[in-house]
RNA sequence: GCUGACGUAGCUCAACUGGUAGAGCAGCGCACUUGUAAUGCGCAGGUUGGCGGUUCGAGUCCGCUCGUCAGCUCCA
């Protein structure tokens, strides 16, 4: 070891080696130390799990790591400096523009600008992407510059930004820099890429609205994502990953495959339309789902679509939720003295279910109390929000509803896991993630129910998710107002995070209909009420499903399973013997009777995405075989009806794959 | 609900600055009788989302409205 005094620093690299450097020296000096290359490909530097500048100096001992495009927080370091360059173009285009923030997300950045009355098409996009090249080939340093709360203050006075201002009212003295490149100069903390020249490739993708500070009664900006890289080819393979992934858009193939439709005129918006194969499809999995649930000690319940406004009253759905819900059928309009009488098409199925445990006396011995339903309900969601299956207005939700003691919470919890992660499972879902939800413990005003019970609850759901394996992350703030609650999110083609199963915890709806049980002293005591739907909503769940596998179902759910194509029309009868056969055994199977080409009809079925074509003509019809291709493995061979038959067998049912 | 883009045949998309709305696929008909991802020919298909305005003339320009898409906000 070098002596080490003062004037030297000891660094250790990711790899547990160490290097001795003058104080002072930079994380360009060390990466050009540790290689050209390096050197080359650094965007920053992360110094004891901080992220700085890469011309930084270093004054003390520290743990280093030089971040490249493949570290994400050098993409994120890129990406932050992107916005820098794009705000830079926009002062350039529009010197009127007022800065917010522009921040790196997931797949690249955006800034949030005041414009004006000024608005953004995708010509000006365009300009904006030239200017921002124009100026990446200058190649200009990222400068920071440390500021005095007074000068950064004076600074965005005489720019007249209040957004900066009211940003810079929240930082302590001591803490506030600039960062200049070029003639572009924004407050931020940092950190930065060395130069723009390291952005080859920026791309603009939409622009937006968004309220300053995510608050709607704040002034709506513009709000404009880019994508940038440092190679060329890298924004291509990014643009053509986006086209695949449109490819797969559930809209998309819910057309192609004859799924669902929509007719918004006549029906109306996010009411979709379940044709003959979406139905099968969907029907197919909620029996699936029914069998297991039955098997699990669900009883299935039938419950009307509307109730009374007397049921909503006391369930507090009405009126409080009014503006979510369809308008009511008012009968009585209830004057001066009595409340309005009439019905409402039901928003969820609890009140329902609640009903029907009321119908019962019941005993701690019968707990819990299970009802399930595939139940129909309709919520008037915001113009803005429908879209495709994923947000609809009226959906069918595997619902069902349990009735226990506070004890038997976990247990039933942990039987609820395990079958929706069961479920997720036998559909090949492996990327999901998992959200306890929990109360925000400083706004407690928020929630109905006792604090032990809340207590009580959010320890059952993390002991049921610690005893099962579950890989779950918490969040505060995020629970119902009436329970905790433990939530499955699944990505669509778009990255965009949707929320499927869902298991709750409800105390509000069995104290507002004061249900109870008779425990083993004699004594009235008040069921927990969990909710819970492992898909969600069958809509939304096959949407997700769709995107999920393409279209390419797995046989078991596939509308049409076999398609049998007659090489000619000399065969349609031996056809029709051979879907007589499979039929018999409760396999989904069409015929291709059409006047057309072998080839044709072989395309047809491809691109229907059916698992299995059997196509037969001559030889076949003499030898009773057929010629199988499948939609996965292409042309495969000749074999009997019988021997196809119990090849695919397995492959033509469900297969749960819980732990129960 | 807010911001922006968009709305043409069942589907995918054309139609320069305003000048008679086109094509491919799908559909129907005829011929062909087919061997593993598109046989040929023909026919039909439209109040250009809706209402109003400007104009000699509107798919194209303007206003309103309905809807779709992206995002924001919301999400019992």
């Amino acid at each position: 070891m070098p002596d080490v005094d003062e004037t030297t620093i000891t660094i250790i690299l990711p790899d547990g080696s160490t290097q001795t450097h003058p104080a002072g020296t930079t994380g360009r000096e060390i990466a050009e130390g540790i290689g050209a290359g390096l050197a080359r490909d650094a965007l920053a530097i992360k110094v004891n799990g901080e992220v700085r500048d890469l011309d930084r100096p270093l004054e003390e001992d520290a743990e280093i790591a030089i971040l490249t495009w493949d570290d994400e927080e050098g993409k994120e370091t890129f990406w932050h400096s992107s916005a820098h360059l794009m705000a830079e173009a926009l002062q350039e285009l529009y010197p009127e523009v007022k800065f917010t923030i522009g921040p790196p997300i997931d797949q690249g950045f955006y800034y949030d600008v005041d414009l004006g009355d000024q608005t953004l098409s995708a010509d000006e996009l365009e300009e904006i992407e030239e200017k921002m090249l124009e100026l990446a080939r200058r190649d200009v340093a990222y400068e920071r510059h440390e500021v005095s709360k007074e000068d950064a203050v004076r600074h965005y006075e005489e720019e007249g930004n209040e957004y900066k201002l009211e940003l810079i009212e929240d930082l302590e003295e001591g803490e506030i820099s600039f960062y200049t490149q070029g003639e572009f100069t924004d407050l931020c903390r940092g950190p930065h890429i060395p130069s723009t020249g390291d952005i080859k490739a920026p791309k603009l993708l939409s622009v937006a609205g968004a309220y300053w500070r995510g608050d709607e009664t704040n002034p709506q900006l513009t709000r404009i994502y880019g994508i940038s890289f440092p190679k060329q080819k890298q924004l291509e393979d990014f643009l053509e990953r986006r086209r695949l992934a449109k490819e797969r858009d559930h809209r998309k193939l819910g057309k192609e495959l004859d799924l669902f439709t929509f007719d918004t005129d006549q029906v109306g918006p996010g009411l979709p339309m379940w044709l003959p194969k979406g139905t099968t499809l969907r029907e197919t999995l909620r029996d699936f789902l029914r069998e297991e649930q039955l098997k699990q000690g669900y009883k299935p319940v039938t419950t009307p679509h509307i109730g009374r406004l007397d049921l909503y009253r006391t369930s507090g759905h009405y009126p409080y939720y009014k503006e979510d819900q369809f308008p009511p059928m008012i009968f009585d309009e209830g004057g001066e003295e009595g409340e309005e009488e009439g019905y409402l098409l039901k928003p969820m199925n609890c009140p329902h279910h609640v009903k029907i445990y009321q119908n019962d006396h019941h005993s701690y011995r019968d707990l819990p109390v299970r009802l399930a339903e595939f139940g129909t309900v309709y919520r008037h969601e915001q113009t803005g929000e429908l879209g495709g299956l994923t947000r609809v207005r009226g959906f069918t939700q595997d619902d069902a509803h349990i009735f226990c003691t506070p004890e038997q919470v976990k247990d039933e919890f942990i039987d609820v896991i395990d079958l929706t992660i069961g479920v997720l499972d036998a559909l090949d879902f492996e990327e999901f993630e998992a959200q306890i939800s929990l109360r925000d413990p400083a706004d407690k005003d928020k929630y109905v129910g006792r604090d032990a019970l809340w207590d009580r609850a959010e320890q059952a759901i993390r002991d049921a998710v610690a005893e099962t394996d579950l890989d779950a992350r918490e969040e505060i703030g995020e629970a119902a107002f009436y329970g905790p609650k433990l939530d499955f999110m699944v990505e669509d083609a778009l990255g965009r995070e949707w929320q499927l199963g869902t298991i709750q915890v409800d105390y509000n709806l069995p104290e507002r209909f004061e249900l109870t049980y008779v425990d083993e002293h004699d004594e009235r005591k008040r069921p927990v009420m969990i909710h819970r739907a492992p898909f969600g909503s069958l809509e939304r769940f096959i949407g997700v499903l769709i995107e999920h596998c393409g279209g390419n179902f797995p046989a078991w759910l596939a509308p049409t399973q076999v398609q049998v194509i007659p090489v000619g029309d000399d065969f349609v009868d031996y056809a029709e013997e051979v879907a007589a056969t499979l039929r018999a055994e409760d396999v989904r199977v069409e015929i291709d009777r059409s006047d057309e080409t072998v080839g044709y009809k072989i395309r047809e079925a491809e691109t229907q995405k059916i698992p299995y074509m059997l196509v037969v003509g001559g030889r076949e019809a003499e030898d009773g075989t057929v010629s199988v291709r499948s939609h996965a493995g292409g042309q495969q061979d000749t074999v009997s009806v019988d021997t196809f038959l119990s090849r695919v067998q397995d492959d033509l049912r469900p297969a749960f794959a819980g732990t129960t």
